[in-house]
DNA sequence: AAACAAACCTGTGCGC
DNA sequence: TGCGCACAGGTTTGTT
């Protein structure tokens, strides 16, 4: 579910309401949430230590503690952390509870009904022995400098754009909602080679993958109709309203009105784009 | 190297 | 109303 744009936005609740303050107690329901370490292991990484900052890289939060140590939370396809009341009834698949000290009294949730997210504690020195695919994810379009020259380094490759920017080891944040926009703005084919793109098309690309990125951030992301994304306070985003492709296959197309978008599967997700306006 | 399928889970929406 | 199937915002692994 959640991309560049939801993470970043629960990323900023983070920095707004839980930065500094201390972990009391842990819960842990499902192990599950912690395979890569253990229950233990988050318990006693967690309990007594303060949340320092929020950082994010692509689709990974990484918030640092006083201990020197970090938490890293993926939410993958149906995690969200929600901050609550102490007391306060908690959702189904509710798996992991942190209580924190101080008032006012909360509580911050990690609820995933279909169990792929993760919580770990790791060794920011070790990351990447502990986290690899953290260590190799590629630039963050939003928190890194990802220039136009860069950007078109990327591109040299013999592979389609969709796959291509799904691929977080090239780019690290897009997901298969923005990565439809993206190469809808950018009137291209998703199953375009990438090394087939003129200089004037890479520089459309770069353009609208920012721009997109860039206005879903402000827009608190993309809650669709199931509305599982949310923020931390529970609040969803509105970019969904914005949405010029995903999830309109049959629909006329919002940019020519003159096609229909179409469905199509590519490295096994949708893809929704126009046959007229993406070349 | 790149494309594809399957796997990990639970929930929802749709056609019959 | 109930049942079965398709499909879902992510990522990894194994196979062509």
């Amino acid at each position: 579910m959640p991309e560049l744009p939801e993470v970043e936005t629960v990323r900023r609740g983070l920095a707004a309401q839980v930065i500094g303050r201390r972990i009391r107690s842990v819960e842990v329901g499902r192990e599950r949430t912690v395979r890569r370490t253990s229950r233990q292991a988050l318990i006693d990484g967690l309990t007594g230590a303060t949340i320092v900052a929020a950082d994010r890289r692509g689709k990974y939060l990484v918030c640092p503690l006083d201990t020197g140590e970090a938490l890293m939370v993926h939410l993958r396809m149906s995690g969200r952390l929600l901050v609550a009341a102490a007391g306060t009834a908690r959702p189904l698949h509710t798996h992991v509870v942190l209580h924190l000290a101080g008032r006012p009294a909360q509580e911050l949730w990690f609820v995933d009904p279909r169990t792929f997210g993760e919580m770990v504690v790791f060794d920011p020195e070790q990351v990447a022995e502990q986290i690899p695919e953290l260590a190799r994810l590629g630039p963050d379009p939003i928190a890194d400098d990802l220039t136009r020259a860069v950007f078109a380094g990327l591109l040299r490759r013999h592979r389609q754009l969709k796959p291509l920017l799904l691929d977080q080891h090239v780019i690290a944040g897009v997901g298969n909602i923005y990565a439809d926009e993206s190469l809808h703005r950018a009137r291209l084919r998703p199953d375009r080679l990438a090394d087939t793109l003129t200089t004037r098309e890479v520089g459309r690309l770069h353009e609208s993958v920012l721009g997109v990125l860039r206005e879903a951030v402000e827009a608190g992301g993309s809650t669709l109709a199931d509305t599982q994304y949310v923020d931390i306070e529970g609040q969803g985003g509105w970019f969904q309203v914005h949405h010029r492709v995903y999830d309109r296959a049959g629909q006329r197309c919002l940019t020519c009105g003159r096609a229909d978008i179409v469905r199509v599967v590519t490295g096994g997700r949708s893809t929704h784009f126009c046959p007229r306006c993406q070349r």
